[in-house]
DNA sequence: CTCGTACCTAACCACTTGGTTATCTAACCG
DNA sequence: CGGTTAGATAACCAAGTGGTTAGGTACGAG
């Protein structure tokens, strides 16, 4: 699996998407992580492995703690990618692009 | 499922962000977006129901054609959600992130 | 009407996913 | 040492995913 594939897939669990955001607070234990959900300790554990897979968050080892902390550069790509389609829902953007094409064309 | 998630999960198959793609050079028929990928009919019109349900495409109905047509405005919806973390990639970002912080905290 | 084309649905398969409970390791605390 | 706490692993289950083949529908062409 490639890289934004496996960014994209980690994203699409409402679950791991919320531990993101509790990260962006600072670092955190499983414990921590764990405390807003209504699911058991093992189902979290599987998010975060999935998270770390992805390369969204990396972890520490402080005695009995793993803490968590997030690590945001997969979701540069995934705003990079994003990007890329602003044209077709951004009706100005749109515009220009068009204004752009018709300049290009009247050069020739 | 939510709509952020069930764009997210659309967009976690390299198949489906290439139907994206080429449907970024306007619509096409099932058949023309099979063209590329070495799989069987059925598995692209699984994937197409996959990208119409997050809403990501259109599809019409001419004759025996159903032509597909791309919908970005979900991914406008990415595109925000992943702004909100450019301060934790961002570096120049974050150095304003800190500066706004440390003014707030002086305001008081 | 018949044939071919475009596309869908149904049924099936292997694999993954998101959850569970039970069990294990590792570290701190008395 | 023994007990508690943090966390991982294993085994299991139901549901979903991505693919297949077979067969059906709808339309245009001859």
């Amino acid at each position: 699996m490639d890289q934004l594939s496996a960014t994209f897939a980690a994203l699409a669990d409402p679950t791991r998407r919320a531990i993101l955001a509790r990260l962006t607070e600072g670092p955190a234990t499983v414990k921590e992580l764990s405390e807003p959900f209504d699911i058991s300790g093992p189902a979290i554990s599987k998010h975060l492995r999935v998270l770390e897979k992805a390369g969204l968050i990396t972890r520490g080892r402080e005695a009995q703690w793993r803490p968590c902390q997030l690590d945001a550069t997969p979701l540069k790509e995934v705003a990079v990618w994003a990007e890329n389609y602003r044209r077709f829902w951004d009706a100005s953007y749109a515009r220009l692009d068009a204004l752009l094409t018709e300049m290009k064309e009247t050069e020739q």
